[in-house]
DNA sequence: AAACTGACTAATA
DNA sequence: CTATTAGCCAGTT
């Protein structure tokens, strides 16, 4: 498979979530430089090597939902690993972005 | 090589 | 809140 350098930025930038966050498919993009490509992030994601060990599960949509669509089983899974995370999910199976939304600009080092 | 597909987002109504 | 439209790009067929 062709080392695409995007993926790896992407992997990197979903590694970057810190625990008990959640974050964006369009936060991730913007964050491994690919501002705009958000699909290209889930296509990424979906190829994401278990070597890696990207918490691909702290990565949700817009709406704040597991993104899985064709994988019920693998979402469920996402979820009871972020509410393990203290990541809490409302009834119809979102979350609050407003408050478990990471927020980079705070998080990251002031440096760089 | 053209068309189709897909872990998406944002804007508008 | 939902529905619709358009944009984006890599992998499959």
């Amino acid at each position: 498979m062709a080392g695409s350098e995007s993926y790896a930025r992407i992997y990197e930038a979903v590694l970057r979530i810190p625990r008990g966050r959640v974050a964006t498919y369009g936060q991730i993009a913007a964050l491994a430089g690919l501002p705009g490509h958000a699909r290209q992030v889930g296509y990424a994601l979906h190829r994401t090597p278990d070597e890696l060990a990207v918490p691909w599960q702290r990565v949700l949509n817009a709406k704040g939902e597991i993104a899985l669509r064709a994988d019920p089983i693998a979402a469920k899974h996402q979820r009871e690993l972020l509410r393990g995370e203290g990541v809490r999910f409302r009834r119809n199976g979102t979350v609050e972005l407003r408050k478990y939304g990471w927020n980079v600009v705070a998080e990251e080092e002031p440096d760089e």
